[in-house]
DNA sequence: TCACCTGGTGTTTTT
DNA sequence: CACCAGGTGA
């Protein structure tokens, strides 16, 4: 048998061997596909005689077409030049960089990649210039109402509005893509949908692809959208299309994905090759039944049968905590508990689904002084000091860039304010310039422009600035013309203002150093484009510490701890999906439960909060509704369900934490929390320094009502619906013995009225200090 | 022009 | 709570 085929079961082998023509290959989770894609394009090379270069292949990452490309050369041991592997935004990139300027009117090969960021400016530069209030219609919304409709292949003038909003992003829509041209740049959207664009006016283009591409293959073709369906059609031609996905774990719907591809595809390619992957070699059999419960609750789903050779395992452990900070301190626990069966913090991943839940969970990590890696959040690429580097050269690069260069003409500071910039900007427009070279213009010929004064005399010295590094960046390295424009500015000077803030946004210039560094000889534009298109997804490398991520950004990963930490309704599901008319949207956050619990290999840890933090205030929240759904069988749980969990109320406080209970657990009490003015009684966990009760700016001298006071669960307070009776008298006070059905027994540290309530702070012998609202709590004095 | 304040607003998810 | 845009006074 040929060595290709080695250890690939009968689906694979047929998969990576399937004849010329259309290919569906359906795969479940950790059924093997990206074995199946290298393999395959492996096999095309070595038994049917493709030549590297006539192979285009789409991933979802750059980090997956990495992977892949040296997993290929892995198996074939030769370098394989020319083969064709990236996401379809770098893909496009590098047509258009070769193709634009003669085949795509309005650009130049130096064109720009806006960033939502530069995105959101150009469409409040829109709204401006069409006279829309920004404050009335969020540009925001706009900006993503325009990105819809690039996603749809729906050109500026062929939008159609069926509403006044619609009409409005309509309008935008157009101005904005004139901004965008006039600044030489592409949006993200506008790199595929340019792409189609020009293959369409210049068919010959689109031939010439064909011709090359004899075969290609797509990844995570349920989350392609209708854009990126039109550029397969370009180029597909009479050519070979493979293409892998799983409509169950289609998660892109929100920013235009479109399942119906796949319909399409089985319209647009008749009788396609079909093979469906559905053993798993990831997970184990109680994971996998897991996720199979969860989405067997889809409708309209195509039923697949995964199995898997892992037999049971350990069963997936579901708990509840006190609030978000006891939800990190147990994962803590948990993590290090799991050293003792052999799993490493780089083992496991925390997931979540939003980014603003990393942060209680970042620094649980730090203060265990655990390893762990963040993906996302604010991306090393978003951050101001970094953003702003990027400006320059991307200024220097295309002076068309009228948005970066507004970004850093004052910054750092150099008196040159809206006005000045504002005086360059129409001398440059008068005389046919754009801004960068109207910059050179004027360190040309300062007497010539309209400019005079204090005014002049700033702008000018930028201007020389300007022209020193614009001649120079053709003819030095990377490195050295960024370390030549950190001099001139004294961007250390700036950043360092002796806070650790500052510090910390120097070290990441720095970071940001190396990677010019290691750019080496690559041109200004070929790295400009590179950093424009890293997503967070591709720096899930290496495994020092513990992987912090959202569930969006997990897909495609694997891990053998994998916890989902926030599982409350209004979280997960995402309380945008509750309120929705649109079934879909529920379905999606199912699908994405799904995509995390099958991301486990050997554990499976899932949790929720009985309150959080949201929005400075502590909200109490409901176990999400998901978790009725996995059987009772496969989960260790406190409380099994909602079913039973006032039965499980029973239970001792040992078994509640993940760990049996441990160490610093008062960490885990929240002072301030968003209830005002606090009686001196409690000053003593403030010294234990929960960050979030710092000293506010102003007091506010009265006390108002506990708005954010703990809510009962129904089924622990029947008499809810009554309203509570305002106490006028404490009944527990500081040294009393009590006793808490849940916590177990504990001394009161101390007690005060709040507006309807008692709120008793008490320390318990296994749990730590709780703060508890008396008339939920069901404190028994003893 | 800039430093400082204030009030409004927002957290889904990302190439 | 945290971030921004916009306003104000120096």
């Amino acid at each position: 048998m040929n060595q290709l085929l080695l250890g690939l079961n009968e689906q694979q082998v047929a998969a990576v061997t399937a004849p010329d023509g259309p290919v569906i290959v359906l795969a479940g989770p950790g059924s093997g596909k990206t074995r199946v894609l290298t393999h395959r394009i492996a096999w095309l090379i070595e038994e049917k005689g493709i030549r590297p270069w006539q192979i285009l292949a789409v991933t979802f990452t750059n980090k997956a077409a990495k992977e892949m490309r040296e997993r290929i050369e892995g198996i074939l041991g030769e370098d394989l030049r020319g083969l064709q592997v990236g996401t379809f935004h770098a893909t496009c990139a590098r047509i258009l960089r070769r193709e634009v300027a003669e085949n795509l009117p309005n650009f130049t090969r130096d064109f720009v990649i806006f960033d939502v960021d530069d995105q959101k400016s150009a469409v409040e530069q829109a709204m401006k210039d069409l006279n829309i209030d920004t404050k009335k219609f969020n540009p925001s919304n706009m900006r993503s109402g325009i990105s819809q409709a690039k996603s749809a292949l729906i050109r500026p003038d062929e939008y159609e509005a069926n509403n006044y909003v619609g009409e409005l992003i309509g309008r935008i829509y157009r101005r904005y893509q004139e901004i965008l041209i006039a600044n030489n740049a592409m949006d993200f959207d506008d790199l595929l949908m340019n792409t189609v664009t020009m293959f369409e006016q210049s068919p010959h283009v689109a031939l010439n692809y064909q011709q090359r591409f004899q075969h290609i293959l797509v990844d995570e073709f349920q989350d392609t959208n209708l854009t990126q369906y039109g550029i397969i059609s370009q180029l597909i031609g009479d050519n070979n299309i493979f293409i892998v996905g799983d409509a169950d774990q289609s998660i892109y719907k929100w920013r235009g994905a479109d399942v119906r591809n796949l319909m399409r595809f089985r319209q647009d390619f008749p009788n396609p090759t079909e093979i469906l992957l559905e053993q798993n070699y990831r997970s184990t059999q109680i994971i996998l039944d897991g996720a199979k419960a969860i989405i067997q609750q889809n409708p309209n789903r195509v039923h697949k049968d995964l199995f898997t050779t892992r037999e049971d395992g350990n069963q997936i452990i579901v708990r509840e905590a006190y609030n978000d900070l006891e939800e990190a301190d147990m994962v803590i626990t948990a993590i290090q508990n799991l050293r003792l069966d052999s799993y490493l913090p780089g083992d496991c991943a925390i997931m979540y689904r939003t980014n603003a839940q990393s942060r209680v969970m970042e620094e649980a990590f730090v203060r265990a002084g655990i390893p762990y890696r963040l993906v996302g959040a604010t991306r090393f690429y978003g951050r101001r000091e970094i953003k702003d580097i990027i400006a320059y050269l991307r200024v220097l690069h295309n002076p068309a860039d009228e948005f970066s260069l507004k970004r850093i003409i004052n910054v750092p500071r150099r008196s040159i304010g809206d006005k000045t910039f504002n005086q360059l900007r129409d001398w440059g427009l008068r005389n046919g310039w754009q801004p960068g070279e109207a910059l050179l213009e004027l360190a040309a010929q300062p007497e010539q422009s309209p400019l005079s004064g204090r005014a002049l005399k700033a702008l000018l010295s930028f201007a020389m600035l300007y022209r020193k590094w614009f001649d120079l960046k053709d003819q030095m390295p990377l490195v050295e013309l960024l370390d030549l424009i950190l001099e001139d500015i004294n961007f250390t000077g700036y950043l360092n203002d002796g806070t650790q803030e500052g510090q910390d946004r120097w070290d990441n210039v720095m970071e940001f150093r190396n990677v010019t560094l290691l750019a080496a000889e690559m041109p200004l534009d070929q790295f400009l484009e590179e950093i424009a298109l890293v997503a967070d997804a591709d720096f899930t490398d290496g495994n020092e510490g513990a992987t912090l991520l959202t569930l969006h950004a997990a897909k495609g990963l694997e891990y053998p701890v994998v916890f989902i930490v926030g599982l409350e309704d209004g979280l997960l599901p995402h309380s945008r999906s509750i309120g929705s008319s649109d079934p879909e949207e529920m379905a999606e956050e199912r699908r994405l439960f799904y995509v995390g619990i099958t991301r486990a290999q050997d554990r499976l840890y899932m949790s929720y909060a009985f309150q959080r933090m949201a929005w400075g205030r502590l909200e109490t929240s409901t176990p999400s509704r998901f978790l009725n759904d996995i059987p009772e069988h496969l989960v260790d749980s406190r409380f099994q369900s909602n079913r039973s969990r006032r039965q499980a109320t029973k239970a001792r406080v040992s078994e509640w934490s993940w760990s049996g209970g441990g160490s610093s657990r008062s960490r885990v009490s929240r002072s301030g929390g968003g209830r005002s003015s606090r009686s001196s009684g409690s000053s003593w966990q403030r010294a234990k320094g929960d960050d979030r009760s710092r000293p506010k700016k102003r007091v506010t001298a009265s006390v108002p009502p506990p708005k954010n006071l703990p809510k009962p669960r129904a089924e622990e307070m029947p008499e809810a619906l009554e309203p509570l009776a305002r106490k006028s008298e404490l009944s527990f006070h500081t040294g009393d013995k009590v006793h808490h059905v849940k916590f177990g027994s504990g001394i009161v540290m101390s007690s005060k009225l709040t507006g309807s309530d008692e709120e008793v702070t008490v320390a318990f012998s296994d749990v730590g200090v709780k703060r508890l609202a008396a008339s939920i709590a069901k404190l028994e004095k003893l």
